[in-house]
DNA sequence: AAGGCTTCCTACAGGTCTGTCTGATACAGC
DNA sequence: GCTGTATCAGACAGACCTGTAGGAAGCCTT
């Protein structure tokens, strides 16, 4: 079970944020822009003002791409999604190991995000915290991106033997989710090594 | 361990928010209305206008009482953590049994928690997901009130005998907020569950 | 060269935000 | 009755909010 820090692959090179990315249209600009300040400051707090000034993009250049503020955030939130899925499941892949190595090396790639300096939290545990009412929207989309990791969960429980599958995916949900909290609130990457911990006594 | 559902006791008899008390105090009609508030649609969205209006007091009133929109917002983490800590810890009094049984019953409290229509979540977790630039206020409050969970989890770990309690106490928050979150994103309370089967295997 | 497309800057409308201020009303205790 | 305190209603300032519109500058394709 290892993790390599560097690799060749094309998949390792993306970060798990798209904020400081070079982007060649105006369109990626807004977005990267509107991910780091809706990231960093919250949603809400942020205003459509300062994402175009920080693009360096008119506002109706935001407008003409994007619609509304409610629909930047979509946009938003399912490209740092993706981009985050795409750098974890690199990075998962460059694991060799049994299945057991690569659930518990689920926590080491964690922690490598916690460690990142401009580690804000999940986006998408954010947002629903953020607004609670009519949350439907953002709680299908958190939905989405979840459902990709589980899936990858549920194939390692099968391939583990494991019968109840599902049970496994439950536990990992309860576990990443209370170490990226847990990590946020405290600035603490370590708790990534609790949550490898408990699972490891699960999988023994 | 059970946990009686109906109690004598003082402490059983508070809820575990502020919302929706009754308050002699215009004061506290202000608190108990910014709490809903806050913790339903957000901090940032929502304005003190709305809250003075939904308290039934002049804005003057809640300007005269908390100064600015910052410090109402300090006040009502506060008043609202001490509202839970004081609920959770009565209805953990109520738990007959061993201290593993307590820490077991934890997320039966938990999950009747998830259960109320009204719940919202951690409104620490939620108000430092929305912030979290010059957040230092904000951590340094969930801190505090986190802490006094942390110090009944680690006088149980030392009944138990384990040799290293402070481990428990970060497992358990990993578990707990873990549940919290997932019970959150998903609306579904039996998150609780998986986290008390994960501790209950790690107690074995 | 001409048309079409994207993007830019600027201004505007209409609303909401925090926070302050003034003046009126009720109700204590003395 | 009188005075101080708490509360009320409402207006106001100044800033910020989302979203739209007009018009100019660049650029690519034909």
């Amino acid at each position: 079970m290892t993790v390599e820090l560097k690799s060749h692959s094309f998949e390792s090179a993306t970060a798990w944020s798209c904020i400081g990315r070079d982007a060649t249209t105006a369109k990626d600009r807004v977005l990267y822009a509107a991910t780091e300040l809706f990231c960093h400051h919250g949603f809400a707090a942020t205003g459509v003002d300062t994402i175009a000034s920080r693009a360096g993009t008119a506002k109706s250049t935001l407008y003409a791409h994007f619609g509304s503020k409610d629909k930047l955030i979509d946009a938003v939130l399912e490209r740092e999604g993706r981009a985050w899925r795409d750098w974890f499941f690199g990075r998962l892949r460059q694991v060799r190991g049994s299945s057991r190595d690569k659930l518990l090396a689920v926590f080491d790639i964690l922690e490598e995000w916690f460690s990142h300096p401009e580690f804000y939290g999940c986006p998408f545990i954010n947002a629903i915290g953020e607004a609670t009412s009519e949350n439907e929207r953002l709680r299908q989309a958190a939905r989405q991106h979840k459902s990709h990791v589980n899936l990858w969960i549920k194939a390692q429980a099968i391939e583990l033997g494991l019968n109840a599958p599902d049970d496994l995916v439950q536990e990992m949900t309860v576990l990443i989710d209370g170490a990226i909290v847990a990590a946020q609130v405290t600035r603490d990457a370590r708790y990534s090594m609790v949550a490898k911990n408990l699972i490891a006594l699960r999988l023994s």
